[in-house]
DNA sequence: CTCCAATGCGTGCAATCCGCACGCATTGGA
DNA sequence: TCCAATGCGTGCGGATTGCACGCATTGGAG
């Protein structure tokens, strides 16, 4: 029964991370918000929150994004007035990134309606199973935040080598 | 006590959905398999191997992407010989997709790999929890498949006009 | 039978985004 | 003083996406 765990895993987690839901839901969150504000400018917004005044490369560690990335969308928020950069008063080399007031607000915000959409929708499940599936959810992440699958399957770049041939 | 819930919720889905952990997983996964595979092209082999044979416009809808981009990663994926082309017997405006037989166990082999990979994590879990975890998770995104937050905040193009005021 | 609105696919096109590489500035040690 | 190391921001090429258009097919109306 516990063989079936890991395949339902992946065909639930395959809808929530393949695009749909996702677009769904950020897309139109985000959408009309302006100041620079994407679907991918919120995970910046939101790990700038979470993680306070950091450089622009470990911003990029955090969400995944290329330095460069992460530089040219804090350019579009900071022209929208949601971030500002400040240098690192201990290493003029780095440039701190900062939300603004006004930044933390629209984070706040955005991070209430999702939370407020999620809510509501738990509310209707029963508690235990809502309590369960949100501990579960957050173990979940923190176990794979810093795991990629080729530091699970080491060595492995192409795991299909051993089971279809060239198709030219 | 409940209602943590939902921000938990958002919290961990923020990481989840916003680019690391799906970068990591699934670009890695599908590096190296080749035949025009990639992050993006994933989601519609497996969206079609669920599916079974259907429209350029169909596999778009489930998976959130335009026709047009579904086509173009078609035609990639006929290239390399996971997928084929044929005209609909009952209808010869559409073309439907059908999935070859490498492009069948292609999808088998990329779907228990990560199921593989989810399996093993979650072994590690006292198995209640494992199991109200992957329970709530298909719950989850089984109801919100069809929703977007447009749909759930109606008329709601812009959740901060009433928060915020115009910056510049 | 003919005509036409509706439907659906595939491509041209412009916009966007990303990673790499380069130039520039700063740091800290030789 | 000099230089390797570090980090930011931009130029550039590649890739992807959505919109719009052209073309083909369908099914019903006249």
């Amino acid at each position: 029964m516990n063989d079936e765990l890991g395949r339902r895993c992946e065909a639930a987690l395959g809808e929530l991370l393949q695009r749909r839901i996702r677009v769904n839901l950020y897309e139109d969150l985000v959408a009309g918000v302006g100041r620079g504000v994407d679907i991918t400018s919120y995970p910046i917004l939101s790990g700038l929150a979470r993680l306070g005044p950091v450089t622009a490369g470990t911003l990029g560690a955090e969400v995944g994004l290329d330095r460069s990335g992460v530089s040219r969308h804090a350019t579009r928020l900071e022209d929208g007035g949601l971030i500002t950069r400040r240098p690192d008063p201990a290493d003029a080399r780095n440039t701190l990134l900062i939300l603004t007031d006004e930044g933390e607000s629209t984070v706040a915000v955005l991070r209430d309606r999702l939370a407020g959409i999620f809510e509501q929708q738990l509310r209707s499940w029963p508690s235990h199973q809502a309590e369960q599936f949100v501990a579960g959810l957050e173990r979940f992440v923190r176990e794979n935040h810093d795991r990629s699958f080729a530091d699970i399957v080491p060595g492995t770049n192409n795991p299909l080598a051993t089971t279809d041939q060239e198709a030219d």
